[in-house]
RNA sequence: GGGCGCUUAGCUCAGCUGGUUCAGAGCGUCUGCCUUACAAGCAGAGGGUCGGGGGUUCGAAUCCCUCAGCGCCCACCA
């Protein structure tokens, strides 16, 4: 067979991800051997593969992989999460550019387009997936929102409102004002912005009493006094919620705003009289020490509400815009209002200064342009004391693994302050919560409590909501007709009951994954749930830590009384060479598809993990996948090597034999390549015993690397010029047999990075019938042994001679082809050059003529130190005697340098004394090879003259 | 404002519980080779007083303190 010298992935790659399909080689089932299991992170069904699903999925594949070829039962569960505010906002936008709005259509019509959306567009990521090779049970690959996933969500739900861990209630939450709906805590991210700070003008009511302000004054009260009148300064951020203040507030210690104290101040343009009240909370410092008070529209605000039993004017609707509790600018958008209403301030005279303000802004995580809103809601909550006390102990307990392990402490910090959990989103696209609502006679609830039953539209009306509810939550509307009438009269009917219209957060499906993917909810102590839970491992990024890990963990304790996974390994944020985050806008993201055809996947997954060391960002470059596609190409070429030698039991391989003068001839016939495939044998079971350890800490960059190593170094630099017959030579059919054995463990460590071209070339080794392949064939090697390591040190030895010649070639300039001698100095001392089996690879790969050993090193050769073994290279006048004089007189002042520093350490008693005596030998030993190559360089200069 | 982490060769990083695997690897650089597997290759070489300062110790890249710079996470300061 005719190989090109290039590989080509394109090709072999479709071959190969077909036949491991079409065996269904990726397939899991419970059976008696030990299982391993990842849940792949569901990506968005309709996203895109991007640089991070690569790099994730890349190390997913690693790991199943090389479970597989330990002999696990290796299942990998693929799925897509149904991303619900992403997908949403997707559709609305497809929606918007045919013209149609949402609030015009259904609910049912709505998630028609959805559906529709979905099937368009999901699951192009998970085909392309496959491209890079990802061996996912695909029989297996589910779909948070399909029927068992959805089940499982709802049931969950029920059961947690069962237990009173869900509950329904007012609060202050976190509005995206784009999408419509409310957010978790943790799906807001605050960014460092520069904006401004508007000092207003609020003027205090009816004040005249001169002669006690003077007092005031002079007791440090700062009063500001124009020709309107008296007023107060106020900073703030967002002027254009002043339409909302309801108070304004002062530090009860505050000693300049002490004149303010009882008063009444005027909300500029407004015109609203409002109290000024006092709170601990008003940081004295800041600003003026006046704080205004927006009871409906910050945190902080609505606190002091409650305690002050202040009025809440929501200006806002829920898209921004300024409603008609405003007496202002009813309809204009939020930040549209803000330049206006400074403009207005100014006009009036009722701004005193702007200064610039660097502040945190809140934006959706979703969605990030959109700044948002705090705003009064009623919502669905899951109280989290309890997840947060069942979910800390396995992780800190070390039951549950984290790598890297500082990730615990951020865990740790997060449960120990958690938040309880908003659940509900105003969304059509997700989980609809199980709850109905029964109308009571009057008022309509859904005016009362925001979003009760209600159309994202009508959550207008904030309200106090205070009033009572009445629901029930149940799995079926008929059980919720059972349950109703049980609580609330038997004369409620089918009819009267309205379900919620919200939907339920995407994480509250997704923390299920690792139990919902094996039926866990549905049908618990199933075989599969059994025989798969916990799963093994999870990768995936730090930055869902909370929104995802931590939650698994709560529901894995919650409902299997166990933890979802054993490990968890968080990879780093892929970054451009420069460090820069890939972004769409940066442009700076490459097209993950389009690195696969040009470098090939298995370019690409070996590009990827060279540059991701365990746990730190990786910086990707296209440098690196060219590496990767080359290395495919030193093993394509390898093969080509091997593949092309004849095999003859006639003769041993005349190129292992000495046939020269060499002082071991009479040991010719002992020198074949056994040793050499021993020594290859040893030192591939060493580097698999590193491999295996490198796994087990997640450090798989370094894995790769020593894999890598040991094939372009050892095996290829190496081994094969070791047993390589000299060209249309034949080689004796044992060392072939063994070449290709060893040829073939490599390959299995190999695989798991690069799947293909290690499938390809395990095919062509050996005959093999159609459906074997190299994935799924275990592989196991020894235990190192001594004298592994002995041998090991042996041909490290002689490399070092090797390369010692080759250097003189190089600095003299000496073709290979022109044949020099060696000598042995120190008739005593051989080395490894007394191994026969070396001395004739030594020989053959320096390119001698023959090894001698001699007393003394002769006149005209250039000598070199392996060890304190000293060696000489025979050049007659191509020496360069001064240059040679000058190099070993400097390297033997070197050395009496570096003995002057140890004896004065042998020397230094408490040394002696204190260090363990092994570190003192080692000192001496230090001592004494320098001295020896100390005597070795002298003899150096007395032969140059 | 709290917490965590980082700073070692031109670049990206290893160096665990202090002592020859202690100053390493890959890439890049330089030099020489189209040597019959591979120029996407081979061979060889150069390159760092381990961020600064101080301390502990017989001995510090490694432990402690401090300063500087960078990064991440959390936090309601308008």
């Amino acid at each position: 067979m005719e190989l090109a010298t290039k590989y080509s992935p394109a090709e072999v790659e479709a071959k190969w991800y077909e036949y491991w399909t079409k065996h269904k080689l990726f397939a899991s089932k419970p059976d008696e051997r030990e299982p391993y299991t990842i849940v792949i992170p569901p990506p968005n069904v309709t996203g895109v593969l991007h640089m991070g699903h690569m790099l994730n999925n890349t190390i997913q594949d690693i790991l199943i992989r090389k479970a597989r070829l330990d002999g696990k039962n290796a299942c990998w569960v693929p799925g897509t999460d149904h991303a619900s505010i992403a997908t949403e906002a997707k559709v609305v936008n497809r929606l918007a550019e045919q013209g149609i709005k949402k609030r015009d259509l259904t609910r049912e019509e709505f998630l028609k387009h959805a559906w529709a959306w979905t099937e368009e567009h999901g699951g192009i990521i998970l085909k392309q997936l496959r491209k890079l090779g990802a061996s996912c049970d695909w029989d297996r690959t589910a779909f948070t929102m399909d029927e068992k996933r959805s089940e499982s969500v709802i049931k969950v739900f029920c059961d947690l409102y069962d237990k009173g861990l869900i509950y329904r209630g007012l609060r202050m939450v976190n509005w995206d004002p784009k999408a419509q709906t409310v957010l978790s805590t943790e799906e807001v991210i605050y960014r460092d912005e520069k904006s401004k700070l508007y000092y207003l003008k609020y003027y205090v009511e009816g004040l005249v009493k001169l002669e006690e302000l003077d007092k005031l004054e002079a007791e440090g009260n700062i009063i500001h006094k124009d020709e309107k009148g008296y007023y107060a300064v106020v900073a703030t951020t967002r002027p254009e919620t002043i339409m909302g203040d309801t108070a304004m507030c002062i530090n009860p210690k505050d000693p300049k705003n002490q004149w303010l104290r009882g008063k009444k101040v005027i909300v500029p343009l407004v015109g609203r009289v409002i109290p000024v009240i006092e709170d601990r909370y008003v940081d004295i410092e800041f600003g003026t020490g006046c704080l205004k008070v927006t009871p409906a529209h910050d945190v902080n605000d609505y606190q002091l509400g409650k305690t002050h039993n202040l009025e809440t004017i929501d200006i806002f609707n829920p898209d921004g815009t300024i409603s008609d509790q405003s007496p202002l600018y009813v309809g204009m958008d939020r930040m549209a209002v803000r330049k206006q209403i400074v403009k207005d301030l100014d006009a009036a005279g009722l701004l005193e200064k702007v200064e610039d303000y660097e502040n945190k802004v809140g934006y959706s995580e979703r969605n990030q342009d959109t700044a948002v809103e705090p705003r009064l809601c009623k919502q669905w909550f899951l109280s989290m004391k309890h997840m947060a006390d069942i979910a800390l102990p396995p992780v800190l307990e070390g039951k549950l693994k984290f790598y890297p392990t500082k990730y615990v402490t951020t865990y740790r910090n997060w449960l120990e302050n958690i938040q309880d959990w908003c659940i509900s989103r105003q969304l059509w696209w997700g989980h609809r919560i199980p709850a109905y609502f029964i109308p009571t006679a009057s008022p309509d609830p859904s005016k009362g409590g925001g979003n009760g039953p209600s159309t994202p539209d009508a959550s207008k009306g904030v309200g106090n909501g205070e009033e009572e509810e009445r629901f029930v939550v149940a799995l079926t509307k008929e059980e919720a007709l059972t349950k109703a009438q049980e609580k609330f009269g038997k004369d409620i009917t089918m009819d009267m009951l309205q379900r919620d219209e919200d939907a339920l957060d995407t994480w509250f499906s997704s923390w299920l994954w690792p139990i919902s993917l094996f039926d866990g909810i549905n049908n618990p102590g199933n075989e599969e749930i059994s025989y798969y839970y916990p799963t093994s491992d999870l990768v995936t990024g730090p930055d869902i830590i909370f929104f995802w890990v931590a939650r698994m963990i709560m529901a894995g304790e919650e409902y299997m009384g166990d933890i979802p996974f054993r490990n968890v390994y968080f990879t780093g944020i892929v970054r451009d060479k420069l460090g820069r985050k890939m972004s769409k806008s940066l442009g700076n993201s490459p097209d993950p598809l389009e690195l696969i055809e040009r470098y090939g996947a298995d370019g690409v997954r070996m590009g990827m993990m060279l540059a991701a060391p365990a746990g730190n960002d990786i910086l990707y470059d296209d440098a690196l996948c060219a590496q990767g596609l080359a290395f495919c190409n030193k093993m394509w070429n390898a093969f080509r090597l091997v593949k092309g030698w004849e095999a003859t039991t006639e003769v041993k391989s005349e190129e292992l034999r000495v046939k020269n003068n060499s002082n071991h001839s009479e040991n010719e016939s002992d020198s074949d390549s056994s040793l050499i495939i021993k020594w290859m044998q040893a030192k591939l079971n060493a580097t698999y015993a590193e491999i295996n350890d490198l796994y087990s800490k997640y450090r798989l960059n370094e894995a790769l690397m020593a894999a890598f190593k040991l094939f372009t170094d050892e095996f290829s630099g190496w081994y094969l010029e070791m047993i390589k017959p000299a060209y249309q030579t034949p080689i004796d059919a044992e060392t072939l047999r063994a070449t290709l054995d060893i040829f073939d463990q490599l390959l299995h460590i190999i695989h798991p990075f690069m799947p293909f071209i290690t499938e390809e070339l395990w095919q062509h080794i050996a005959d093999r019938k159609d459906g074997e392949s190299l994935m799924v064939s275990v592989f196991k090697t020894a235990e190192p042994t001594k004298e592994d390591a002995e041998l090991i040190a042996q041909v490290e030895e002689m490399k070092q001679i090797v390369s010692g010649v080759r250097a003189i070639r190089q600095s003299k300039n000496i073709s290979p082809r022109e044949p020099l001698a060696l000598q042995v100095v120190g008739s005593a001392k051989q080395g490894v050059t007394s191994i026969p089996a070396l001395a004739a690879i030594i020989v053959k790969l320096a390119g001698l003529s023959g090894i001698e050993a001699v007393a003394e090193k002769g006149e005209g050769t250039q000598a070199f130190l392996v060890g304190t073994d000293e060696y000489a290279v025979p050049l007659g006048s191509l020496i360069d005697t001064e240059a040679e004089r000058e190099k070993a007189e400097a390297e033997i002042k070197r050395l009496q340098g570096f003995m002057a520093g140890i004896e004065k350490k042998l020397q230094n008693e408490r040394f002696v004394q204190n260090a363990p005596a092994q570190v003192v030998e080692l000192e001496r030993k230090k001592l004494a090879d320098a001295q020896s190559k100390i005597a070795a360089l002298e003899a150096t200069l007395k032969a140059l003259g």
